[in-house]
DNA sequence: CGGGATCATTTACGCATGTAAACATTAAAT
DNA sequence: ATTTAATGTTTACATGCGTAAATGATCCCG
């Protein structure tokens, strides 16, 4: 099953350190969120059940640590536009943003240097 | 309000070419998507009413024509994606999709030439 | 031991979505 | 004019999501 997107924000707090407490994720989430306790709780109790998290006992609560790797989820999200929108193809995604002026100069000075170090593996 | 999953690939059909009848939406994505009659035409009236199409009556029935713009719509999911993974950032993504062994030669080259012109630009 | 305090679990509720069936309208054919 | 075929409009219904209140279980304090 697919993540949410507020479970994706739930999930973000936890690729940047885990294990946490319910109580933890939301003093990091719910000042921008707006979010209550019940709102946290109800999140990871979903993510629980699409097994993207794993929950161990500490004391009287439970701490929770990421199952589904940030790296997945980037993959397959990102796949999934890329298919969706761009037949699969990159170069014509980074066509579109650059039509729509969004690289910056340090995009484009990164994306040299990734093209000449792809140049270089190819020997 | 955002257009689903659904409602997007009816708007391919018609970004592909407009006007249509809901017919001839069908006949073109109906089996791929094995989708019944009644699943195209609650697709459309949403889309009626989230103005992302216009329709013009032809005879007995509807003919329909995209009002929001493939380009629209793809920035705004590009932006999106861009915005939640990759902090908004270009270069990080097409990093990932490098990593990802998801560059052909054909987009490499393609990006070689787009960072080329953006040099030639920049005069 | 009994009553808060602290967590977790269950239940709720309105709205969007995917998917259509049911119903209404209208034009065409008899 | 009545029936039928073609279309559109309304209603439906299960599931997921965002958001949380209500309830249940535990543990600590006095």
């Amino acid at each position: 099953m697919a993540i949410s997107e507020a479970e994706a924000i739930v999930m973000d707090v936890l690729w940047r350190g885990a294990p946490r407490s319910a109580e933890e994720i939301l003093a990091e989430v719910g000042p921008s969120q707006n979010w209550q306790e019940g709102t946290v709780k109800s999140l990871l109790n979903r993510l629980l059940r699409k097994k993207a998290i794993h929950a161990e006992r500490d004391g009287r609560r439970y701490l929770y640590t990421p199952v589904l790797k940030r790296e997945q989820y980037v993959q397959h999200e990102s796949k999934g536009l890329l298919d969706r929108l761009f037949g699969g193809r990159v170069a014509p995604l980074v066509a579109h943003f650059s039509e729509q002026r969004k690289l910056s100069k340090k995009d484009i000075a990164e994306l040299r240097k990734l093209l000449e170090e792809l140049d270089d593996e190819a020997h």
